[in-house]
RNA sequence: CGGGAUGUAGCGUAGCCCGGUUAUCGCGCCUGGUUUGGGACCAGGAGGUCGCAAGUUCGAAUCUUGCCAUCCCGACCA
């Protein structure tokens, strides 16, 4: 079979790639490190995007959209910042091509054409988004400045991997401006909470939320918040962040407003993402070796409805049931298709749904007909039962609700399996290698421990969670004094 | 970007070492028929710049060089 896929233990990572591309969510591109999402792909996301959207308003945040290409200048001015991002930066130098005198049919770069200035298409937006903010901003009236936009991002990174690190992104950035650094620090963490709480009751993904160490901190910002999740190989994926910002940009920008007292003061910044890349986590988190498994909660389809019928006059009396089943279903909002295909049989079309993580499967053939039931077949635990036709929407519904929390408990139990406690180096070493997963360990909170423990290990450390419990400890490497632990992990 | 591996039809592959008629097989696809409760069967058919570009040769899927892409390991990666 063509659709025969990897399974996670023979290769972890070909079975992630065999399920991107076979369950249809993206493809490979002409375009070196981006790829294209396919239309299966994009529905999830603007499931995704659909709810983080209703949250960012409902927040009190509204979108507008900036430029793709940042003039360098502009750039470099944060220069924390722009240091950080350097290295991946992809660049417009002109802007013109013209046929080559050499060579009929093809185009060259048009030397005559050279931008005065470059422009850097964005990796991120704050420099241009504070550019413009500076003139947004006069008066404590006019803040807090709330925006986010849905954009996409470049980033040149040298190896890249479908969903999880690309180098175009779609995502959304929120760019925050606030009077005082209380204000700031308060919209950073309510950002946190907003994309734990999708992340976990909409993709089903326990996650960690935590502080990041000065090493792991977004370039240019004074504080980072995340949320670490934990992926099936025990290695974990930063699945969102929410930086506080400082007055950094307001300084490098010199973005200004006049307080109550009439005195002139810097604002203070916050910005927050998250990107497609969460796919990479809902499928490295949830899915199995038989395919994909979609949470119901943002899955495209929810529900897929199978005729089995012998001979052409059994179809139109399934297709008469099916039609009031698929009403009933829609009147309580479930996305759901009636897979009627005549050119592929029953068996086919259950590897297909199950491989694309359609959540609930429902069976119609004459013999349920007379009897009045249907079959319905759950993905994630891959459960066949015989339920009446009477009440099946509801049961339906139910069985989704269901469904997106045993996911969610199924990864929750995982990740407890997958954290200990670690208190010393080689009992460290052994649980990272052998257990995998998150461990805690006490860190004396050096950036050179940090960068030791790295070199030797590759485990870095996730975040310091929040409201992390404080106790008296000493350093798994140096053997320094420490009053807390901290989430080591092999992450992606 | 460094090391390793791979690239032959939509997918998976044989052939490559040791150059030589019309590039192998399976799945998928198209047509017709029979089928349909876990990836159907029969018959007929279409589909190939052998990743791309140069080179060596009378002759290249096969040898050489460069490039591109994917995977693994590293570096890098907010």
């Amino acid at each position: 079979m063509s659709k025969e896929l990897t399974t996670r233990a023979a290769d972890y990572s070909q079975w992630y790639n065999d399920l991107v591309i076979k369950g249809g969510l993206a493809d490979y591109s002409a375009v070196r490190g981006c790829m294209v999402i396919k239309p299966y792909g994009y529905a999830l996301w603007e499931n995704m995007r659909d709810q983080l959207d209703k949250r960012f308003k409902e927040t009190g945040h509204v979108n507008a959209y900036f430029p793709l290409f940042v003039p360098k200048s502009l750039f470099e001015a944060e220069e924390k910042n722009a240091e950080g991002f350097a290295k991946e930066c992809a660049v417009v130098t002109h802007y013109r091509l013209k046929t080559d005198p050499d060579n009929k049919g093809k185009l060259i770069v048009d030397p005559e054409a050279k931008l005065e200035e470059e422009l850097v298409v964005r990796p991120t937006s704050e420099a241009i988004i504070w550019n413009t903010y500076k003139g947004w901003i006069q008066s404590y009236r006019d803040l807090p400045l709330l925006i986010n936009q849905w954009a996409n991002v470049v980033r040149w990174e040298m190896r890249t991997r479908l969903f999880l690190r690309t180098a175009e992104f779609l995502w959304q950035e929120g760019h925050t401006a606030h009077a005082t650094k209380a204000e700031a620090i308060e919209e950073t963490e309510k950002m946190l909470d907003v994309y734990a709480e999708f992340v976990e009751e909409y993709m089903a993904v326990p996650v960690i939320k935590g502080i990041k160490t000065p090493n792991e901190r977004f370039a240019g910002a004074e504080e980072t918040y995340c949320i670490e999740a934990m992926m099936q190989d025990g290695k974990a994926l930063q699945a969102g962040t929410s930086h506080f910002l400082g007055q950094n940009f307001a300084k490098a920008f010199d973005v200004q407003f006049m307080n109550k007292e009439n005195k002139l003061e810097y604002v203070w910044a916050t910005s927050w993402g998250v990107s497609t890349r969460l796919i990479g986590a809902l499928i490295m988190a949830h899915s199995d070796d038989q395919g994909l498994i979609m949470p119901p909660k943002i899955a495209p389809l929810q529900v897929v409805i199978v005729p089995i019928y012998k001979g052409a006059d059994s179809k139109p009396v399934i297709d008469e049931k099916v039609a009031t089943i698929m009403a009933e279903l829609k009147a309580l909002g479930i996305r759901a298709k009636y897979d009627d295909n005549d050119n592929a049989r029953p068996g086919w079309k259950f590897a297909e749904h199950e491989l694309k993580g359609v959540p609930v499967r429902i069976a119609m053939g004459m013999r349920d007909l007379e009897n009045n039931v249907v079959e319905l077949a759950r993905r994630d635990t891959k459960e066949k039962q015989t339920v009446p036709l009477d009440g099946l929407a509801g049961l339906v519904q139910n069985l989704l609700e269901e469904i997106q929390q045993n996911i969610y408990n199924r990864a929750l139990a995982f990740r407890a399996d997958h954290t200990s406690e670690a208190n010393s180096w080689e009992e460290f070493v052994d649980l990272l290698d052998n257990k995998t997963g998150f461990v805690s360990a006490h860190w004396d909170g050096t950036a050179e421990t940090e960068d030791a423990i790295k070199d030797k290990t590759k485990a870095t450390i996730r975040c310091i969670p929040l409201n992390n419990k404080q106790e008296a400890g000493v350093c798994i490497l140096s053997g320094k004094p420490s009053t807390q632990r901290v989430l080591f992990a092999r992450a992606y």
